[in-house]
DNA sequence: CTAATACTTTTTATTTCTGTTAAATATTTC
DNA sequence: GAAATATTTAACAGAAATAAAAAGTATTAG
């Protein structure tokens, strides 16, 4: 499934708890009920944040092999490419913009 | 006033609207009115829009020198540099991660 | 001074988001 | 099979976001 685009992404990295359960992600893959600890909100309002994390694209789930009760939470990275692309994209124009001005000023000096 | 934190970033970010005006504004400065317009929404609704995106540090706001009723907004790539920075580390610990798979698959294939 | 312009703020209604508790589902363990 | 475990779904309440309409504030134009 491909990233269903910025916005799914941005505003679901627009929430605390969601934001820190990325950043424990990226450091391994945690069960659902970790996360909630971590987190310390209620397991239920944990597995809605993981929902809309999972309709993202930034996180995938996957039952434990051994206890497939416990369903298992990692980072899909590549989820994020889209917004690093926008933000880079934001950063040409930027300079784009800069060096235009830079243009003037000479222009004007001389 | 330096940037209120990935958090008011990526909330004024989530919003398409705001995006739409983020992207307008990285190409030049624009007035109030235009970015209205161009969004098709009404001059309230993008004035509150324009709040959230000063207030979150990515816009600023000037008076016309020749007419102060427009008033001009420009865009403030710096306020993207915290958030830039955590997609960066992100990176960072997902190659880590990576890496010490890789570590561990030639040590099981041993 | 009056009218027109360019916006913003306030008010109010509507929707969306989060969180909690209670109930449901699926597995495992005994 | 009954009890325990891990987690999700449902139901509902409160908070926050968004938008349109109306009113308000400056500033400029005539």
């Amino acid at each position: 499934m491909s990233t269903p685009g910025l916005d799914g992404t941005l505003a679901a990295l627009a929430d605390p708890h969601r934001r820190r359960v990325v950043d424990l992600l990226r450091e391994r893959p945690h069960r659902a009920g970790e996360l909630a600890q971590a987190t310390r909100i209620s397991f239920p309002a944990m597995s809605r944040h993981l929902r809309t994390l999972r309709k993202s694209g930034l996180v995938e789930e996957a039952r434990d092999e051994l206890d497939s009760r416990v369903r298992i939470y990692r980072l899909r990275p590549e989820a994020m490419t889209e917004l690093k692309a926008w933000l880079a994209e934001t950063d040409a124009l930027w300079a784009r913009q800069l060096s235009a001005f830079k243009a003037h000023l000479q222009k004007s000096r001389k």
